[in-house]
DNA sequence: GTGGCCCTGTGA
DNA sequence: TCACAGGGCCAC
């Protein structure tokens, strides 16, 4: 569900939450989400302290005090919600971890992991091995890591089509499908336009809509379709900013043409036929 | 490349 | 009842 801007908007209330405090407890309702690592690190960070929370595509990294990291990927529909008590009188379906922190003897909250369709995972990987851990493996570099010139290399002359592409975690990581489609639609790109017909100025221009679009959402806390909010329960706002997401059948606020859509690498893609030209390569 | 799969819920 | 959903992996 959530891509890079809901991650990063989790990861900033959570640092404000987390950072200086201890994992006093942790309950697994639900092992399905753990890594095998998991199943044997996770309870063994207790006593540990909260040294920063990082973030790298779309996985949230929890650094703690002992060396290890816990790895969280919410996939399509996990949560992360804080409350300052368990959590025992709020609706408390499909909770599958919860971590329970305290600063000394005095508890401070309780961080609680909720995942409908259970997609998520959760990793637990000393910090010098992140990079093995089973959910970062294949990832790339952060999309908003890159400088212009490394973003333009790791996409040119790619054979798929450039939706495809930026999907792609190993290529770059954190644009899904909202934000990809948002992207594209704003550089004025085609979804189906091959990556390698894309000359050195549309790349650039996508590397400009990119940081544009996912910074701006940030700002506005993330899309909130159905399933995410943040840590404290809060909604987002991007999603009316959103041109073509799904937009399909509506005027285009650019042009009035009707915004049209398909499958792309298994994914539904919204563009505009008239302000999106599929270009072919020279 | 695409399609199926992991899951559950929702809306047409 | 069926198609589809902010993701990603695996087999073909």
């Amino acid at each position: 569900m959530p891509e890079l801007p809901e991650i990063e908007v989790i990861r900033k209330t959570l640092s404000g939450h987390l950072a200086g405090l201890t994992v006093s407890g942790v309950t697994i309702l639900e092992p399905f989400v753990l890594t095998a690592a998991a199943k044997q690190g996770l309870t063994q960070v207790i006593r540990e302290r909260v040294l920063e929370v990082n973030r790298w595509g779309k996985c949230l990294i929890i650094h703690l005090s002992g060396g290890k990291s816990v790895l969280i990927h919410l996939r399509m529909t996990g949560r992360l919600l804080w409350s300052l008590e368990e959590p025992v009188t709020q609706p408390a379906t499909h909770r599958h971890v919860l971590w329970y922190f305290s600063r000394g003897r005095e508890k401070q909250g309780v961080l609680t992991y909720q995942d409908v369709r259970k997609f998520g995972r959760i990793d637990v990987i000393r910090k010098a091995d992140l990079k093995r851990s089973e959910i970062l493996r294949r990832f790339g570099p952060d999309v908003l890591a890159l400088t212009k010139d490394e973003f333009i290399s790791r996409l040119r002359g790619k054979k798929a089509r450039i939706k495809a592409v930026l999907l792609d975690q190993q290529v770059m990581a954190g644009l899904g499908n909202i934000y990809a489609d948002e992207i594209l639609f704003d550089s004025g790109i085609h979804p189906k336009t091959e990556a390698a017909g894309l000359e050195t100025g549309a790349l650039a221009r996508l590397f400009d809509s990119a940081r544009r679009i996912l910074n701006e959402a940030i700002c506005q806390g993330g899309s909130t379709m159905r399933d995410y909010v943040h840590t404290d329960g809060v909604p987002g706002s991007f999603q009316h900013a959103h041109r073509v997401y799904r937009k399909t059948g509506h005027a285009c606020a650019r042009c009035e043409s009707v915004i049209e859509s398909g499958k792309i690498a298994g994914r539904t893609s919204s563009y505009c036929p008239h302000c999106q030209k599929e270009l072919k390569a020279a």
